[in-house]
DNA sequence: CGGAAAATTGAAGTCGGTCAATAAGCGTGG
DNA sequence: CCACGCTTATTGACCGACTTCAATTTTCCG
């Protein structure tokens, strides 16, 4: 019943999904053993999948490693509109171009369909068009959540923000949630968070100083204390330890 | 073709679509005609079309006046979505309940169909649902154009953007674009903006006092010199008159 | 080990928020 | 028609948080 719809729909509007994290469809029909079976492609840090006004060619899912969702605004400053980690699919939108730049963070490994083999899948898994439609709105609530992110007065607030979701998303990758790595530098969350860099810089410092995080090697964060965490990212004032 | 695409879909999923500014539909099959003949629901000044979380019982058409869409986070602040002027549809949306508050800013007056009423449109007029997804993806486009704005350093900047915007949206009334008036408080513009209403003063009087608007009588604006207006907008400093 | 990139830290300046007072609108009622 | 009172808008003073500029330290690779 919703087959049809969506992948009629698909060729015909064009909102500009990118990086969408759909529930992963549980093995059945046609997506996702397509996209098992895909090559394997790999990107090294710092290469860009694919940039903005690039031809769509491919919808990719994230295997391992981690990706830079982000546009250059005319000003020359830049917008950092999401990550994408292991499982996440982006590359997704109605538009045959690409609306956003799209940068490997650390050696990243994706599978990816073509985007005729995709709206092929599209016609045949029933659930798939759901999905994304799905994640159509979950692209709208994404963006919505991200702008009271930014709406947040005090830099504390959004960094303990996001660093609970992304503790979420790495619970719900089945990763350890309290270790949060970071493969992204300081300048990728201060263009995600509209601070600068050395803003976000003092704000991990004062969450190291106050036992709330701890900054372990290889860019990694511990969630010390989560309750205290969630306090400060719902913008009850802080104090001492 | 893509009337039962969107049809279905709609009936499907569920993203939280609201003010949204749809092309008007050419005269023709039978959404504009329904609407047009829909009996008209005055509303008065601060009275609330429908709060979040009531029944989505009908989809409207603002035929003169303002609404402010609006939404209050569980901290006591509040958000301002958007604002519908006359022509924008408001109230559509795929749930059953809606996600904001929508409030009139003015007397404003109305024309609505039933849910039922405009699926039944829905599915006799083969543009309106693509029209609709367009909308989804409008609405993505607009949030994702609010995130920019209120990224945006300056309250000038903010200011700026704000009043050529509605410009934007008065002309494609029909509506004098030099002459903007404001039917919304200086909160609703602060919340909207993600600003104080002294902030918001403050730069109205400075916008004032640089001559490039005028504030005249009755809440109006009139944009006295468009293009240090967007040069605010994009970010350039100001500097003298 | 060396060098460049990235992160941290420091100091000073600026902008917007907060608190507070004043002024301007606007509707009601005398 | 004007006066009154409440709401809304404006203006001012002060303060705190973030930015900017700059220096230093750390990290990461070759």
């Amino acid at each position: 019943m919703t087959s049809t719809a969506l992948a009629l729909a698909y060729g015909a509007a064009e909102p500009a999904i990118s990086p969408s994290r759909l529930p992963r469809p549980q093995a059945e029909g046609g997506f996702d053993e397509r996209l098992s079976s895909a090559p394997l492609r790999r990107v090294e840090a710092r290469e860009h999948l694919w940039c903005e006004g690039d031809q769509r060619t491919h919808v990719y899912r994230v295997e391992t490693g981690a990706v830079c969702i982000y546009k250059v605004l005319p000003d020359g400053r830049r917008h950092v509109v999401d990550f994408a980690f292991a499982g996440d699919l982006i590359g997704l939108g109605l538009t045959s171009e690409h609306a956003f730049n799209a940068q490997a963070l650390v050696a990243t490994r994706i599978k990816g369909l073509t985007v005729s083999a995709f709206n092929q899948a599209l016609r045949e898994d029933s659930r798939l068009a759901l999905k994304l439609y799905e994640a159509l709105s979950q692209e709208l609530d994404a963006a919505r959540a991200q702008l009271l992110m930014v709406s947040k007065r005090v830099s504390t607030e959004r960094v303990a923000s996001f660093l609970l979701t992304l503790s979420d998303r790495a619970q719900k990758r089945g990763a350890d949630p309290s270790v949060i790595g970071l493969p992204m530098r300081r300048v990728d969350i201060a263009d995600f968070l509209g601070l600068t860099i050395e803003t976000v810089s003092r704000t991990f410092t004062k969450l190291k100083t106050s036992r709330v995080i701890s900054l372990l090697p290889g860019n990694q964060v511990r969630i010390v204390d989560r309750a205290r965490l969630e306090d400060l990212a719902a913008g009850d004032a802080d104090g001492d330890a």
